[in-house]
DNA sequence: TCCATTATTGAGCGATCATTCAAATATTGA
DNA sequence: TCAATATTTGAATGATCGCTCAATAATGGA
């Protein structure tokens, strides 16, 4: 056997992810990711092929860890209502903290690339069927506890609450105020709980 | 009194709204810009200044158009909260019907361009404020009318409905289902108009 | 030790970008 | 008709882009 690669590929895609979620797609140049991986043009062509190659193995791994913790959320003990706002109350507090005004990776890209390129819409579209699936999981579990009390389908009320995560995901990107985001995650917990 | 310029400026704001809200920012040239208003790059120098000139032109257009809106609404005779069905029932058509998939010229300003123009997020955060304040009144107007019954006050109503507007915005970039947009407004509507 | 195979390097390619500016053209008051 | 004053034109500029490739370095089997 010849020379072995010297990077490690998952490290490479979590540097890259760092350097699209905070440029996007389109400011990102191939000598940002040279900075942030620490590979030359030449091994990053070998290793993903385009600019777009690394994109869409970025994409592919931040939406499995996504989806990884829905599902994480699914087995836990704790009522399926308390998750959600536990959920919601995240993307609060870590955007209160003044950090993440990077907003959603994935929500960027759809509305930067899904007019221009017809691949990556199509993963993007993909995974968020995936998404829709977990979140019908997540409240039928609820349903079946009791705490989600609403007569709307599982799937309605998922569609709903994506709805919102991506709306929040936007406001993050504003200067949005506690009431604001507050006012959000209220809103939703009363249109899961109420019947 | 010397020559006068030959183009009018809304006309050609106009047009270049066309060009950005179909691109985006980042992957609208000043070519494209000369086939969509039909002046030379020099002209529109002379006009704009720079290509983040034309823009900045762009999104107030664009805003004083949809504050425009939101105020015709407020004025209105029918309830406000089926002025508000309305709102979001036209966004679902206007999706469904094949046309619009472009989303919201200033939802994808904001994640576009936010992080890296001082300038350009200062005045879509500055709009979004407007917009709120333009929701909370409806909402009061709602309320008046007992339409609007939820115990929530009318500014947090009024970014929880924005949220939602946004998160639409998003999701009309995807492919979505009529169940999924529909399940959004009728959830939107619950949460509103539940006491 | 040597060779076959592969990874890494980084200068360089052609294309495209936003922007400029000197020349040409049009308008108006006199 | 003729300056004076603008606007319009579009080729040119320098920077940056994604990407390539010949040269070099490293590895392991023979």
């Amino acid at each position: 056997m010849p020379r072995q690669p010297e990077f490690d590929r998952e490290t490479v895609v979590l540097q890259a992810m760092s350097v699209f979620w905070e440029r996007g797609y389109g400011k990102t140049s191939i000598g940002n990711l040279v900075d942030a991986t620490g590979l030359q043009p030449g091994s990053l062509y070998a290793a993903f092929g385009s600019k777009k190659g690394v994109f869409l193995e970025v994409i592919e791994q931040y939406n499995r860890r996504f989806l990884a913790d829905i599902h994480v959320l699914t087995a836990d003990d704790k009522p399926a209502l308390e998750c959600i706002r536990g959920l919601l109350e995240q993307i609060v507090e870590e955007r209160l903290a003044g950090g993440n005004d990077r907003g959603c990776l994935t929500v960027s890209a759809l509305l930067e690339m899904s007019q221009h390129d017809q691949d990556i819409a199509d993963r993007l579209c993909e995974h968020n069927k995936l998404l829709l699936k977990a979140f019908s999981g997540l409240i039928e579990k609820g349903r079946r506890e009791g705490t989600v009390a609403t007569a709307q389908s599982p799937q309605a009320l998922a569609a709903f609450l994506m709805n919102n995560i991506w709306g929040m995901r936007v406001m993050c990107r504003s200067r949005p105020e506690r009431s604001g985001l507050e006012a959000v995650v209220t809103g939703v917990m009363a249109a899961l709980g109420s019947r």
